[in-house]
DNA sequence: CAGCCATTTGTGACCGGTCACATTCACCGT
DNA sequence: ACGGTGAATGTGACCGGTCACAAATGGCTG
């Protein structure tokens, strides 16, 4: 592997003009800058991340801090950073972080206290990027996604509106003619601008009664038990479920109790998973703009590592897809 | 952030010790091991990884190149990777190509020659995972993960044993009765150990017609596609669809067509992803271990990096579930 | 033509680890 | 008493970039 040492005697100037045709500088005559650049050509030279970070102090690229990969909100957030930091030239890691135990926390904030971490992203939904954030040391340049309207603590913060979300799927329920909306809570809805809020400000504004909320894990299991529950009372008419899988789940629990969607029971999703539109009865669903939202926490992030932090915090809108498992209650 | 210099001076030894302890080394005494560790833990020192890479030449952890981060398979198997990196306290760094365009692949080769990528995971299960597999200089320690008996090109490769798999689904579709089974194929199929084989095999064995393969994308739309014209042939009364998500397509296709499933015919999928089994009607499906391919794979790529290389190809095994969506055949 | 300034280029030190080799010291056998 | 041996530890150089500062070059003014 050539350094810039090899390059620099290639090209017969020092290593230093290398190292500013390397980050452009204006400093440096066209041709030697053209002759330095032919001779990097030449010799395949590529310049060592690692003695960049090493000298810089910081790594350019970003690491991001997630409690899960898979979940369709979080992967797909994920790939949108990941494309961003792609189109950039940069690295992207991952870490994951399992459980909210101060053990693994602190495991954690050591790993992307690291220099070679660079920019961090921390995606606070859920308790352990919560846990994480907070104990992240000032000096490290980070930004997290959060709720909306989470307690903000001087990062950057970045959110979709789910508040926004629940509103107009619970309202499009009541449109409709549902007395109320059951709510089936995935374990991510808790802060003031989540989605639980948005489900009782619809619900207050249109005059509905607030029923009991079921939580459930992530796991469609769980979701299945809610759904069976939800199934055996007759004034249920209309759930709005955490997200598609939830809704999946539910649905499953409601034809095994005899009752169709939506003839007898209207369900709604979060998130539009792909296979949401093939489903039976195909979903209605918020789409969330979870790759939006990932470029936007990469860019914000680059701004944090370089300095030019500005810190508006960011709300990403959603959009509600009527499909078929919504329609007006059953006639008495 | 303190230094092995700062450490070594606190602990009224050399760097050179620290160093040592840091890679315990045999060579030091207890009483200075234990003297130098407690000055670590005073100053909370934590090593660089950066320096750790420029020093030693690469870094330790691994970059996982892939062409998709949110298809359950690939990210079931990212998810792998990174429980078991994470165990060991390593990186994990994801490179992404989304064509196999030579510019691409060659900036995503670029990318993981450097010291800071470590160990490398290519994911070449496509053409864009191939394509970067076959620039990869012979310098790079990397591993690949691919179609079981793909063409051996030195590297130590990992499979799920896809055409077992398929031979499996098959096999069990002409044990209820069918009379031969059709294909639903993803682009990912292709090898002599791959799905299409497997699948071809059993249809042999059992003395089956062999139907035309129909071709689909990774999009549901095109399952969906794929399904309709399926539907539209009265002879068809078994599909082996490439994954779970096709098999959601072609069973809505089915559906809209006027087609029970499995009173009219019977679907199998791939993967068994989390919604497969509360699917309605819930899908029969063959479960890949996705996440011990990932783990395989770090460990193999962790044993490349440091030299102990043990190219012996590894083969994870699926099995069938068996769901509600596969009967035998409607009487005539 | 000296003097000054701006532009362009070069030199030395440093980031934080690791490697190769030198040194110190205690203990052994003869 | 002395050289030899092995264990424990220390020293200098290096990995490949960047920073701060020095120096060379050239054009302009007075």
């Amino acid at each position: 592997m050539p350094s810039i040492r090899d390059v620099a005697a290639a090209a017969g100037v020092s290593y230093q003009t290398v190292s500013r045709v390397l980050n452009d500088s204006p400093r440096v005559r066209p041709e030697t800058r053209t002759a330095v650049l032919a001779a990097i050509e030449r010799l395949g030279f590529r310049p060592s991340r690692a003695a960049r970070a090493l000298s810089l102090g910081r790594a350019r690229g970003i690491t991001v801090v997630t409690s899960n990969t898979v979940l369709y909100g979080y992967a797909t957030t994920l790939q949108g950073m990941e494309e961003a930091a792609r189109a950039e030239g940069l690295a992207m890691g991952i870490r994951v972080v399992e459980s909210a135990a101060p053990a693994e926390v602190k495991q954690a904030v050591d790993y992307v206290s690291d220099a070679s971490a660079g920019g961090v992203v921390v995606i606070a939904w859920d308790p352990m990027g919560i846990a994480v954030l907070e104990a992240l040391p000032d000096d490290v340049p980070a930004v997290a996604v959060v709720e909306p309207a989470a307690p903000d603590r001087g990062r950057v913060a970045i959110a979709l509106d789910e508040r926004r979300a629940a509103a107009d799927a619970t309202r499009h329920l009541l449109e409709l003619g549902h007395r109320t909306v059951h709510h089936v809570a995935i374990p991510s809805e808790g802060g003031p601008g989540g989605r639980l809020a948005g489900w009782r400000d619809a619900l207050a504004q249109g005059g509905a009664e607030v029923p009991e909320v079921l939580g459930c894990g992530w796991d469609i299991k769980s979701a299945y038990a809610a759904g069976r529950r939800l199934a055996a009372e007759p004034e249920v008419t209309a759930i709005l479920c955490g997200n598609d899988d939830i809704a999946q789940g539910v649905r499953r629990a409601l034809y095994d109790a005899g009752k169709d969607v939506p003839g007898d029971v209207s369900i709604v999703g979060f998130d539009d998973i792909p296979g949401s539109a093939y489903a039976t009865p195909a979903l209605t669903t918020v789409r969330m703009d979870f790759a939006g939202l990932g470029r936007a926490c990469f860019h914000a992030a680059v701004a944090e590592l370089t300095g030019q932090a500005q810190p508006e915090p960011v709300l990403v809108p959603p959009s509600l897809v009527v499909r078929e498992s919504t329609a007006p209650p059953p006639r008495p």
